[in-house]
DNA sequence: GTAGTTCGGTGCGGTAGCGCACCCTGCCTA
DNA sequence: TAGGCAGGGTGCGCTACCGCACCGAACTAC
């Protein structure tokens, strides 16, 4: 197992080793093709707060999360932030490769640490270039991400920081296995956008409403349920479109092969 | 000069009719393909207004303005609204259809009566299909696009209404020949998702300070660069990057023949 | 243990933007 | 020429959020 040592081991997944497969794209690909790719696949571990890339970087690979969920970032020239999007193990990290542009003017860092596989770019460029399944995949997939930026953009403008916070907690908890979530209220706000002290407000109606629990960057949701309802429409826009552009069958990996 | 007939001829720009060769996407392209496409086009005027999709609708076409603006807006459940991204005559309205999606969860208006060439869905993806020049201009714009969209959230976020007005200002003028703008500030308000009264504020300063002059619907920019100066640096950026993935040198269509 | 640091809670004044209400002006149409 | 109405201006109270300051609790290192 190629570096997998600094922190926790990130869930309670027992897996020694996390499969390619738990990457939605990487399950959803015809046998054939993952048996030309899973050999070119390197596993890496990420801890808390990695870059894996900056604003402007020529980008050098593409990574499949596993069990890892990246946070893709704007950095004003003050030094604010705003979270742009989340990728987890239902997409890939580093779009801008394949789209022509090599590089991206936001920064890639880990929400969440965890594990995964990465493909050097010009593997995936000549993959890309076969025309077949792997590059229509991958426009899908970058549609789900553009609504994503979208919906961002239109929750900023009208939602409360409340809202967001429901909406930011539900997109973290898809990506997790479980649900508890690693991460301080200085780093919610970071990516929000926002105030700490008003993500600790945020957060602590939600925790005198029973829905969460938290202490010392450790939050656990207890009612998911009430979570999407106190989030806005924004949270299920982005999952029903993306549930529409990549139907995900968990149990595949061996059934779809044409 | 089919259907060119229902308001003002939307620009002082001479020309009976407008040319391909106006939209820069189309511009770019290698002479070979544009004899094979530009018969495929048909001209089509969009007054102000306008709804050429709605969210959800299975795209037919795809559209390049040459005179015209569009917005693309996303509809709350309440009727509010936000503008995610503005596509000129230097790109392509429905990209869902070539992204393979087919449809996206926004609106598209016009916000500028003009002209545009509309091309059929099944047409432009044969020549998708063939893998050429069109798939990686249309995936280099559509990155364009992306940049776009993730300055539209923190700019949200982050700026203050003058601060966005002046940005909307210049994308509007960056798509229009002449430094004339029509479009009341009910309308601004609705792209921006604000208040009216907020855009009256906004735009009251800002004829003030002598940077531009409005009545009744109609907006002209006296001084552009302090436009630029006031606005915040989504603007800038988004330019940057939108110069370096589609390098647009205006006298071509003749010399990029490869 | 003790000291330093990280994380989160709280209070307070300031302000940008909201919702609402109302008004004026100029244009269009009957 | 009168009315209607779209476009825009203004005022007022309210709220969400900000910036700042300060504090305490919990964890970490020595």
């Amino acid at each position: 197992m190629p570096e997998t040592r600094s922190g926790k081991p990130a869930a309670k997944c027992a897996s020694s080793s996390p499969s390619p497969l738990q990457n939605h794209l990487l399950a959803v690909l015809p046998k054939k093709i993952q048996d030309r790719i899973f050999p070119q696949l390197e596993l890496v571990y990420f801890p808390l707060g990695k870059v894996l890339y900056e604003s402007g970087d020529t980008l050098r690979h593409v990574y499949f999360p596993t069990d890892t969920i990246v946070s893709l970032l704007y950095v004003m020239e003050n030094g604010a932030s705003a979270e742009i999007s989340v990728v987890g193990n239902e997409g890939v990290v580093g779009v801008a490769l394949f789209m022509g542009g090599e590089s991206t003017p936001s920064r890639a860092v880990t929400q969440s640490a965890g594990h995964a596989y990465r493909l050097a770019g010009q593997k995936l460029k000549d993959e890309f270039n076969l025309h077949g399944e792997v590059l229509h995949l991958l426009l899908r997939y970058t549609q789900s991400l553009i609504t994503q930026m979208a919906q961002t953009a239109v929750c900023n403008r009208h939602h409360s920081i409340d809202q967001q916070l429901c909406r930011w907690l539900l997109l973290a908890m898809d990506r997790l296995q479980g649900s508890e979530i690693n991460m301080t209220q200085e780093l919610i706000a970071n990516m929000l956008g926002v105030r700490r002290e008003g993500v600790t407000e945020a957060a602590g109606k939600l925790q005198k409403l029973g829905v969460i629990n938290y202490n010392r960057g450790h939050i656990t949701v207890l009612d998911r349920f009430r979570l999407e309802q106190l989030s806005c429409e924004c949270y299920e826009v982005v999952r029903r479109e993306t549930e529409r552009l990549l139907p995900y069958v968990p149990d595949s990996g061996g059934e779809k092969n044409r």
